[in-house]
DNA sequence: TTCGTGGTTCACGAGGTCATGAACCAACTG
DNA sequence: CAGTTGGTTCATGACCTCGTGAACCACGAA
């Protein structure tokens, strides 16, 4: 008796959305991508179609041509509003929000890697040093051990920092967050090495 | 009557974990950064584990360090296997498995990325070509729209390329690893530019 | 053979996430 | 003013993933 309750024996067909193939399947991808790295399928769907349509569209619209409830438009653009990948404008002679979606693809990047990392990178980082801290005042611990723990928060750090660097330059120049990458890949090669066996 | 089963009314403490608070915390911080990238927080904990202590380790003690259950241990140090970050040997003398991390900090990366990639990147290039090749069949698209599209096909395949050829040759030589970044980003830096507006 | 230990698989349950749709609020229109 | 439309919030429920612990298998020792 339960199970019938997500079959409501009618498909309501929501006055149809006319989504093209070729739209499906473009946004069904990025929906894949961005909740791959974290964020909700239909984030992806809605900042795509506002993408490849290319012009604001109402919430209304976005529900009807993707098929969704009016409270998750309302959600998910505030989301998407939030990370600067869409921007919420008032159009002249419409009293409804329009939304359109941020249309540099690398500036894209940039916001995607930001959330990624304020979220979580540097947090980690900080756990680890905090290990490092905590570490000192074992004398139990071996030094093969205290190496170990001190390459991992090397690691950390130089994709810390490689990333911050990334996002500096990638904010005033994308051609310069090339050099970025190079001077941060330099600083990650250095702990590529294997702990040596005899030591 | 069936709620209660998970509280066995009186806590096992299974021999007491006896992991040292640095170790606590490392471990719990790698779970954290495992689990963003997509996999789980125990994967993380029991790899750091074995990476810290250094020495290969049998699933019980596993178990018993970090509190998991039988099952769970089983399966974590599967999947590990399976992506190569842990390795399981045979110790002279002993009839139970050990379990040894991969120590190269940088093979890590790579695994990861690898496992990521096979996982999505390549999967959502494909759809958004098959987007691509149906936008083709229909008339109504205007020019704009296929500009677009173009433009994010052309974005996924850079960024394709950059992530295969990263792992091409990180995994004959960390240090070559640096030039495939930075070809990569030369591609990439001719995508980052706004639709011309005018166009 | 039987016991005991190491190891895997499986069904279940807890927990969390997400979308829904109703209730509600706000602002404009007639 | 009432009515309509746009927009947000919230409780609910569907769904999914993970860990558990029991059942089970394999194998070696006594």
């Amino acid at each position: 008796m339960r199970g019938f309750v997500t079959q409501p024996a009618d498909p309501p067909e929501p006055a149809r959305h006319h989504l093209r193939p070729w739209e499906q399947v473009a946004c069904d991808a990025v929906g894949t991508v961005i909740e791959f790295w974290g964020f909700k399928h239909n984030q992806g769907r809605v900042w795509a179609l506002l993408y490849l349509r290319g012009e604001p569209y109402t919430a209304t619209v976005i529900q009807r041509e993707l098929g969704l409830s009016k409270g998750g438009v309302s959600i998910l653009v505030r989301e998407l509003e939030q990370w600067g990948v869409v921007r919420r404008v008032r159009l002249p002679g419409q009293r409804a929000w329009h939304f359109e979606a941020e249309r540099d693809l690398m500036a894209m990047i940039r916001l995607v890697l930001q959330a990624r990392e304020s979220r979580v990178v540097s947090r980690v980082l900080a756990d680890l040093q905090r290990a490092e801290e905590l570490i000192r005042q074992d004398p139990t611990a071996t030094r093969e051990q205290r190496e170990r723990l001190t390459r991992m928060v090397r690691l950390a750090r130089a994709i810390d920092r490689a990333v911050a660097t990334f996002m500096e330059t990638a904010r005033l120049d994308a051609g310069r967050a090339v050099d970025a990458l190079r001077r941060g890949s330099r600083r990650l090669r250095r702990h590529s090495s294997r702990l040596r066996p005899g030591s």
